[in-house]
DNA sequence: AACGCTGTGTAATAATATAACATATTTAAG
DNA sequence: CTTAAATATGTTATATTATTACACAGCGTT
């Protein structure tokens, strides 16, 4: 069984925010969004952010400076991310493969470094920007 | 044979700093690194790593915000790079791993997205750092 | 010559993110 | 319970990263 963080009021209504959308949100945004709930200053956003992104509530979209919900429910997988990116619409889909994440999690260099983390993204165009 | 680009000067001044370096340099840096070449402004500097990128001659590391020179003579992997990245000294290699590559380029997602680019990013600990 | 394309130079500004400081709250130890 | 450490807050200011807008130059094509 996981930990179970308990999270603060900041954090909370910034989760919340991030999880209704189904696309990642932008910092800013975010703060526009939250002024009403109090939270007025970027600062409070980012500390929220890195936080949620720690505890793997949240992922970074490191191409978009965005941040997305994570919808698994396990969340041991913060720290091996994968994406598909539509470039035409920006559409984000988090991948979960088994085969792929066996690969990359066994990935070995030949510097004999050992990895604790990765962040994958896919790029091209979906369906129906095609 | 590929199609042989020509830079322009201040590509080719870009290009040649980034190049001199084993390691990422962050826009601004390359700014006051270039200013006694003439090169005066952000735009100047983020114009030509615009193209390097297009054409491969550099990668952009997204997790750092910098920019590194690809030393593939090939320069056909532009569009599916993987670093290693030491989150302690924050080296960074490239990595061409054929088998690795092979599996990247063959991923097919379930909602049959095609992707035409992808990048990825190892984290750890390098073994001078350990 | 007229056009499209790419690049340049400059100024201004937008967008993303952190530093520094004072204070409050929660947690864990003694 | 008291104290200390760790975590979070609120606020102001600032740093860092990146783009918009505009005027113009060079080059190849038609
Ligand atoms: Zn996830
Ligand atoms: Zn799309
Ligand atoms: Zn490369
Ligand atoms: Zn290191």
């Amino acid at each position: 069984m996981q930990k179970q963080e308990t999270l603060t009021k900041n954090q909370k209504i910034i989760l919340d925010l991030i999880e209704k959308s189904d696309q990642p949100l932008k910092a800013y945004s975010i703060l526009f969004d939250v002024k009403k709930k109090g939270i007025n200053a970027p600062l409070q956003v980012y500390r929220a952010l890195k936080k949620l992104v720690k505890i793997g509530k949240i992922h970074k979209i490191e191409s978009r400076n965005a941040f997305i919900a994570c919808k698994n429910s396990k969340c041991q997988i913060a720290k091996a991310t994968v994406f598909s990116i539509c470039e035409s619409c920006e559409d984000v889909t988090e991948i979960h493969d088994h085969k792929l994440s066996e690969h990359l999690r066994d990935f070995k260099d030949n510097k004999g470094m050992k990895y604790s983390k990765y962040n994958l993204e896919f790029f091209g165009i979906c369906k129906k920007c095609v």
